[in-house]
DNA sequence: TATTGTTATACTCTATAACTATA
DNA sequence: TATAGTTATAGAGTATAACAATA
């Protein structure tokens, strides 16, 4: 991107038009915004958004096998493997075979997984807390909640 | 995308998560469920949501400049260079020199491109009802409120 | 010297199909 | 026969650098 500072540069001559009322342009918009910020924050760890949501799933004890990953993040399976791969590699998951049906591998963490975890969702956080910095908290919680029922 | 469905499919078993209440997530999942949606209907009019909103801007009477476009969608130039190209060879916009910097262009639709975009707004606006239709009007005027202030 | 638009290029991300092992 | 994971590959999207015209 050689673009200007960070594209909220004149933001204020065309916000006011009717692209910048629609919804699906907003929410865009905001997740691009947000996620670059993640990312950024992310890369200390060597990590990206993608591999944070699995990790993530993977920490939270429910025992995602890849496909469930697939359909929850909507992207393809073969980019879980890809995504699954690279934490194995660097030691922070582990795939092991579902013993109730042998063709799923369901991702677990491993002890400096967790570790991870921990420390990359402080990142995120704070991500979400700049990106969210015009907000009280009554209207962050109100935004989360409309959120979770467009997405879910 | 070899996927099931439509990725909803279990998601009652994970949005429950950690993950499931993170905004960067979650403005992630409805930007590209909203933006899926969006781009279904708009590719019935040969268009994409990147330029319904480059078709959008030149509508709105302000004759942004590409670097403008540019900076207001987040995407870099020769991206913008792309997507005027394609607009302007389907006779929907026009580059003009801007006279009082001669390096800029303008970006002005033309006829043909205010009816297209007329009935690709009807499209884009289906989608958002779509998309929304969890939420009552009051809460998408509240989510719309508060991802502007998020987006800008 | 700096900036706008442009081109070329490489890189990442996404989508598709075929293969294997299990069911 | 169908599904989970894997692999390979092609396509779309994105980022980077260099150039011509203009400031």
């Amino acid at each position: 991107m050689s673009t200007s500072p960070d594209g909220v540069a004149d933001a204020a001559r065309f916000a006011a038009a009717s692209l910048g009322a629609e919804p699906v342009f907003l929410m865009a918009r905001a997740a691009s915004i947000g996620s670059a910020e993640a990312n950024r924050r992310l890369a200390d760890f060597g990590l990206k958004v993608r591999h944070y949501s699995v990790l993530s799933l993977a920490c939270g004890g429910t025992a995602p096998t890849q496909r469930e990953l697939s359909q929850f993040l909507v992207l393809d399976p073969s980019q879980i493997v890809a995504i699954v791969d690279e934490l194995e590699h660097r030691g922070a998951v582990e795939r092991q075979t579902d013993p109730r049906d042998r063709r799923s591998k369901v991702i677990v963490p491993t002890k400096d997984g967790h570790a991870l975890y921990g420390k990359a969702k402080e990142a995120v956080d704070g991500a979400t807390e700049i990106s969210m910095a015009k907000l009280s908290a009554a209207e962050q919680r109100e935004l989360r909640r409309l959120l979770q029922l467009v997405a879910f």
